[in-house]
DNA sequence: TAATCTTAAAATGTCGACATTCTATGATTA
DNA sequence: TAATCATAGAATGTCGACATTTTAAGATTA
């Protein structure tokens, strides 16, 4: 991103919201200002800007005179993130058959083809397979016209990340569980494309909902 | 509220937030930090960290060196807020029909008894009304347990007050209107205790819809 | 005249200092 | 011993000051 235009609390946002949702700083953490004043070489007041934006975002919590701290994480939240991002996901895919148009098409079918080709190599970098994975599936609500919904989708997304990086780093390599998901794309994109919303519907929340098990099991470890 | 145990810039943020909403403010206005510091009498920290909130809500933005605006509004975005109020609420009452128990029904019976008297008034207190109108709107959804799309739900509404405040000083005292609207009141509580999802789902979402043709005509009057 | 340049005034964003509040540790009491 | 209290140290939240940038108005130029 281009940094040079904005201002110090902008910046410490990013890193701060990367910082949180990568689980470099832990659900509960304390998060003292004078560390993160050194951490980050601000001062208060751009720091606390920025933490103040964290606190509508709900990744931190803050309590009068005893300071701020990440927001905890717990199953309850997992399955109730999780569903929500089902739900509106399907409300997207809804709204962008409504509205896709021929170059909506080309763009799913390129996306695809562009995931399904970084699916089948040998050894997999989970970062660049995020990426091709995350732009497919942009591509199907991109039909959708809606800011409003799409603002949302993204803002659940990023709580997501929080227990998606738990599940991530251990399965994503796992052959098996690729191959039924690089399934579910492809079917995806015929649902899309075939204008099917009842179908595309069922399957987008089955697809969502498809980590939390897994992830449930990771969370209940700690 | 209470606002004893709360630093200065949550009470700030109140008290913007009303200000903003409420029309005080009006769409694009600047926000100097100097008058706002007199208006409010506080220093520069804490109403910037409650100006950095608002902005992670889109009631403000913002640009580097260039100080804080209210975000403006257009038609555009009433349809578009509108329209996610609708299927949000939609999806909600849907969650609630699953889930919703026999204290759940009776909340709506009650919440829809104090609504109907007070609409049968000859004069009617518009803050009155649309406190048990709210409150009628929100028993019927609270059957629904997912705290996040709840949060949604009330984020978005907050959103659509700026709207809704057009509408409401001129219609409200519409008798026709409020025949309308109170048949339509007394039809959802029928849908959700018959626990109808097809035909909640299509009432709600025109009943929510309703004012949007008003509001866009006094919006192109400015 | 219209466009550009100059400059003073105003506004923004950041910092460090300070008063207030909380926390942790050890002393005092029952 | 267990509970309460006192106190020093640490942390928070707020303020006012200041450097930097923007804005607006007048002067200069083509």
């Amino acid at each position: 991103m281009d940094n040079s235009n904005k201002n110090t609390a902008a910046q410490i946002l990013d890193s701060l919201t990367n910082d949180i949702v990568s689980g470099e700083f832990y659900p509960k953490q304390k998060l003292h200002i004078k560390t993160l004043k050194e951490k980050y070489n601000v001062g208060t007041s751009p720091l606390r800007e920025a933490l103040s934006q964290l606190i509508a975002k709900d990744l931190v919590i803050s309590e009068n005179q005893r300071g701020f701290y990440v927001s905890d994480i717990s199953i309850d939240d997992l399955y109730d993130i999780y569903q929500a991002r089902a739900k509106i996901e399907s409300l997207c895919l809804d709204m962008a058959i409504d509205h896709g148009d021929d170059y909506w098409e080309a763009n799913i079918i390129a996306a695809s083809h562009r995931l399904n080709k970084y699916s089948k190599l040998k050894s997999i970098d989970v970062n660049e397979w995020q990426n091709r994975h995350g732009l497919f599936h942009d591509m199907l609500v991109s039909g959708c016209k809606s800011p409003r919904l799409l603002q949302i989708r993204d803002s659940l997304f990023e709580k997501s990340k929080r227990y998606r990086n738990l599940w991530l780093k251990e399965n994503v390599t796992d052959s098996e569980t690729l191959k039924v998901n690089q399934s579910e794309h492809a079917e995806l994109m015929n649902l899309a494309l075939e204008r099917d919303k009842d179908g595309i519907s069922k399957l987008i929340e089955n697809h969502i909902m498809t980590p939390v098990e897994i992830i449930k099991k990771s969370l209940s470890q700690l």
